[in-house]
RNA sequence: GGAGAGAUGGCCGAGUCCGGUUGAAGGCGCACGACUCGAAAUCGUGUAAGGGGCAACUCCCCUUCGUGGGUUCGAAUCCCACUCUCUCCGCCA
């Protein structure tokens, strides 16, 4: 959420930022009206109120004096009925002006990319030469079923469709992966790791910006306030929701892995086939929360980190700077890192690294004290994906194939895999006997 | 699920029975000052957040003692509902 004030005294500013996005103007229009609306509302009510306080006070003192002060009561009584329906017309105004800031997108930082949507996205760099196949490419779906290691079919029987079993060596490589970044998040990279819950409150949920406006990409528990993490950044940021830090604890580096939900409404008929979108997937997650002097600098550093990943599994990568068109709702900033799919002859999303600014800091109240005098600032949120595993399951399926449908292991990962080198038709149940 | 106790400022912790100079004692922490060659210790002073008014403020006002209602001229304090935490019992991965 943007500042009151700040909207309120550079309402032109918002608006550009609005057009950038292709979104509405006049958000910003009713936002002014309302919030002027609401203002003359409490000068009236304040004033009731501060006469209804120095009245109160008056009528403790002459009541100890043993004086008649039943006039007042009554007239006081009156003013308290007057109060309470200003009071409650104030709320609806709130409620109302709630509605239109939480629906207001953050500001673009100031290096993106003006355009439409994705095909104006700045490509910054590339990581790796695609490798060349002497073979024609499978895509990792038909590898999978040739292998017995993901069973799409059984698990749209025993949920729906966009849901998988992972099966033998195919789950071991996702847990291998699992274990492997955070290891070398944590080891290397300095982040402390979460396991968070899967399940969040819907006030959880506003702080990061998924509510009140996304709610139909989330899946909800009938009866309650809980909903499915659509990724370990809701829970992990909302852990110091309501909070005030130290200036000298900043920045903090958290990372977490979780399994991320989402219902994926309207992208029927997209990535049918695969991991790459699914209901349920697993994801590594990298937040970040940061003095808002240098969130730029944590931001690179962020997405070197999830790059790092990228590097070690030896795959290649190019990094796009996502246009105002193209950025999420919360987001100032993102990186998009895309991976080599050989089979889509593409590079597909892998991980989005963004900086929020203050922008969910100031939904979810997360501030620091500063060492020098005290008011407290609200702090700068970050993060990034470190990766999504199960796109990395299927780029290394895909990546790492061989003539004879077989699955190279990268060499980082044989510790994880027990030193296995190889998944074949053979040894892909991955048990002893 | 049953029984009981509790939720107060950055943190700890009084106040709640008997409603009125309690936005809230005391302590810790923090900031500034004194002492000191410097530091520790000690002493003194200050130290909540959010909102609104104003050209602006070191100025004025409003709100906030878990959340939401109620009683009252007036509620941290009384009443109701809910949430969460802790202890004991039961059940359970």
């Amino acid at each position: 959420m943007l500042d009151i004030k700040f909207i309120r005294s550079n309402p032109e500013t918002v608006k550009e930022s609005l057009i950038r996005r292709n979104g509405q103007t006049d958000l910003v229009d009713e936002f002014l009206k309302v919030d002027e609306e609401r203002r003359k509302k409490l000068v009236v009510t304040e004033q009731l109120k501060g006469k209804r306080n120095t009245v109160s006070e008056e009528v403790g003192k002459m009541k100890k004096a043993g004086q008649d002060c039943e006039d007042l009561v009554l007239e006081m009584r009156e003013v308290s009925q007057q109060i309470k329906n200003h009071d409650e017309e104030i709320r609806q105004i709130e409620e109302q002006l709630q509605a239109i800031v939480l629906s207001i997108p953050n500001v673009p930082h100031e290096t993106v990319p003006i355009g439409a949507d994705e095909s104006d996205n700045r490509e910054e760099r590339r990581w790796g030469e695609p490798r060349k196949f002497a073979f024609p490419v499978k895509a990792h779906w038909d590898l999978s079923e040739k292998l017995n290691i993901l069973d799409f079919e059984r698990a749209a029987k025993v949920t729906g469709a966009r849901f998988t079993f992972y099966r033998g060596l195919g789950a071991r490589l996702e847990r291998a992966l699992i274990s492997f970044m955070l290891d070398l998040h944590t080891q290397e990279h300095g982040y402390v790791e979460l396991l968070p819950p899967y399940i969040v409150n819907r006030d959880s949920m506003i702080g990061t910006g998924q509510l009140p406006k996304f709610a139909e990409d989330m899946f909800h528990l009938d009866n309650s306030e809980y909903y499915l993490i659509p990724t370990a950044e809701v829970p992990v940021t909302n852990y110091y929701r309501d909070e005030i830090l130290a200036e000298e604890e900043l920045p903090l580096y958290y990372t977490a892995y979780s399994a991320c939900f989402r219902a994926e409404a309207g992208s029927a008929g997209r990535d049918t086939r695969g991991l790459i979108r699914q209901h349920q997937f697993n994801k590594v997650e990298l937040v970040k929360f940061t003095h808002p002097s240098n969130s730029y600098e944590e931001l690179e550093k962020l997405t070197n980190n999830a790059e790092k990943v990228l590097q070690l599994l030896e795959l290649p990568y190019r990094v796009v700077s996502l246009s105002t068109g193209d950025l999420g709702f919360s987001a100032a900033k993102t990186y998009d890192l895309e991976v080599w799919l050989p089979s889509f002859e593409t590079y597909r999303e892998i991980s989005s690294c963004s900086n929020f600014e203050d922008y969910q800091a100031r939904r979810a109240n997360i501030r620091y004290r500063p060492k020098e005098k005290g008011k407290p600032e609200f702090v700068h949120t970050l993060n990034g994906s470190g990766l999504a595993i199960g796109r990395t399951t299927a780029a290394i399926l895909e990546n790492y194939q061989e003539e004879d449908g077989s699955i190279t292991i990268p060499q980082v990962l044989r510790p994880y895999l027990g030193g296995i080198e190889r998944i074949t038709v053979e040894n892909s149940n991955g048990c002893q006997k």
